[in-house]
DNA sequence: GCTTTCAATATCGTATGCACTCGATGCATG
DNA sequence: CATGCATCGAGTGCATACGATATTGAAAGC
C-alpha cells in the first residue's frame, strides 16, 4: 500500500505506445489519460487497495501510471469532487475517510436519488430492457455466496443499470457518485457478510417496476437501501471520545512504522 | 510576463462556515485561484454574460483573470463536471447549451433532491433557523416586482438556504449544482416574467416545515418546482439540431441577399 | 468554377521547472 | 523535561514549454 517512488516505465503506463498516434478522436469513447487514472484510482479506493486516509502524492501517482503530475493532479481533483478523495491545501490529497455521519448523509441522498429512478422507470420499461435487468439479477443470484467481491460489484452495477435506463444523464452521474461513495462507506463500516445487497430484493424491485407500480417500487427501493445502510451504519457513534476517534489512525501509523 | 507573484487573490469562497464541525480532522477549506476563476465563470454563465454555446478558450480566460492556462483549464474542467460547461476533446470548452430535454432531466433530479431536503427539515427547525428563513422570505416579498435579477437570485438562495440547514454536505453540493443549472436553463428558456419562483409558495413551504408536516412540505415543494419548471419548459422548441438553431440566422442572410 | 489537398494557425493536451507553503526535525531556552 | 523557535525538506501551486490535433485558408487539380 505504500506508494513508493518509482522511475518512469516501471509500471504499466496509461499511454500505451500502440495507441499513441491515434488517440480518442471519437467523442463517445473518449477516454483521456486523466479519466483512465481517475477510474483506476476510484477502483483502488473502493476496493480498499488504498486505505482511507492514505496519502496520495501527485508524483507518486504520476509515476505509478507513467504520466506526469499534471494528469495525476487532475484526476485527484475530480475524485475530490466525487467525494472519494480529500484535498488539503498545500498538503496534498488523501483517500477520503468518511465518518459515520457522512456515510449516513450519503445514504440519505442515495435513497432520494434512487427513488427518483424508480419513479422514472415504473411501467416504462421496454421488453429488451426488462430482459437485461432479469439477466442481471439472475447473474447476481448465480454468483451469490460464491464470490463476495464480484457479488458486491454486481450489486452496485444493478443500481447503476437502473439509473442508466432512465436516460437521465444528470441522474446517472449522481447515482454513480453516491454508489461509489456508498461502496467505500460499506467497505469501511460494513461487516463482512453485510454487503450482499439482498439479491431477492433486487428481483422484487424489478417486478414492481415492470408491474408499473411506482409507489411500491419506490417503497421497495427505499427499504432496500435503508436495509443496506442500517446493516452497516447501525453502530451509533459512541465515538465521542477523542481517543476512540484517533485509535484507528494511530493503529495505521504504527502499522506503517513496523 | 506581466503577472507574477500576486499572492493576493485570497478571495473567500461562497462556502460559508455553516459547515458544522462534524467530520474528520481537517475540514477541507480548499480555496485557490482555481476556485475563484470557477466561481467567476459560473456567475458569468448563470447571468448569461457568457451566452450558451460560447467558446471558452483556455488562454483567453487565463488572460482575463491574470492567471495561466493551468488555472483556467482546471476551472473549466470542474465546471464541466457541474454541467455548466461542455468540454469537447481537442476542441475546447463551451458554455453549456442544454436542450429542453436536458433541462427537464435537471428539474426531475432537482425535485427529488429538494424533496429530501424537506423531509430532512420538517419539524426539526430550530427557532433561530426559522427566523432566518422567515427573514429571507420577507426580503423576497419586499423586493418582488422591483428588481427582477435580484429577485431571481434570492429565490435560488432560498433553496440553497434550506439545503444548508439540513447539515448534509452531500445534499448541499448536489442542490447547489442543480440550482445553478436550473438558473441557466431558466435564463435560456424562461419567459421574462416567469422566474419569480412564487414567493408565496416559499412562505407556505416554510410554514409546513415548521408545522412538521413532512408530507405536505414535500408536496408543496414538488408542486412549487413543477410550477417553476413548467412555466419555462412548456415550449417544445427542441432546438437540439444545429440546423434548427441556425435557421433564423440563415433566414436573415437570405433576406439580405435577395 | 468547384472540389480536393496541403500548409498555416490556433488551441488543446501533457510535461516539467521553479517558487512557495507547511510540517518535521533539532537546538536553544525556561 | 517540556516548550518555543529556526532550519530543512518534501510536496504542492502555478507558470511555461513543447508536441499533438483540428480548423481554416489557399493553391492545385478536375
Amino acid at each position: 500500500m505504500n506508494i513508493s517512488r518509482v522511475k518512469k516505465g516501471a509500471s504499466r503506463s496509461v499511454n500505451d505506445p500502440t495507441a499513441k498516434g491515434k488517440g480518442p478522436p471519437g467523442e463517445s469513447g473518449a477516454i483521456s489519460r486523466t479519466e483512465a487514472v481517475q477510474d483506476a484510482l476510484r477502483q483502488a479506493i473502493i476496493e480498499q487497495r488504498l486505505q482511507p486516509g492514505a496519502k496520495l502524492p501527485e508524483d507518486a501517482i504520476g509515476d505509478a501510471f507513467g504520466t506526469s503530475r499534471t494528469i495525476a493532479r487532475e484526476a485527484l481533483g475530480r475524485l475530490a469532487v466525487e467525494g472519494l478523495v480529500e484535498l488539503k491545501p498545500n498538503r496534498g490529497a488523501f483517500v477520503a475517510n468518511p465518518s459515520l455521519d457522512e456515510g449516513r448523509d450519503v445514504f440519505v441522498v442515495r435513497r432520494g436519488l434512487e427513488r427518483i429512478v424508480t419513479e422514472c422507470l415504473a411501467g416504462k420499461l421496454k421488453p429488451d430492457e426488462i430482459a437485461v435487468l432479469r439477466d442481471h439479477v439472475a447473474r447476481e443470484q448465480k454468483i451469490s455466496g460464491h464470490n463476495e467481491v464480484e457479488s458486491i460489484r454486481l450489486a452496485g452495477e444493478f443500481h447503476l443499470l437502473l439509473a442508466r435506463l432512465t436516460g437521465n444523464q444528470v441522474l446517472v452521474r449522481y447515482v454513480t457518485e453516491v454508489v461509489s461513495r456508498c461502496s467505500l462507506i460499506l467497505a469501511m463500516y460494513g461487516r463482512p457478510h453485510s454487503s450482499d445487497c439482498g439479491v431477492s430484493e433486487h428481483g422484487e424491485i424489478v417486478d414492481a417496476l415492470i408491474a408499473g407500480n411506482a409507489a411500491r417500487a419506490a417503497e421497495l427501493m427505499d427499504h432496500h437501501l435503508a436495509a443496506v445502510a442500517s446493516r452497516a451504519l447501525l453502530q451509533e457513534k459512541a465515538e465521542r471520545d477523542i481517543r476512540d476517534v484517533l485509535a484507528p489512525y494511530a493503529a495505521r501509523i504504527r502499522g506503517l512504522e513496523s
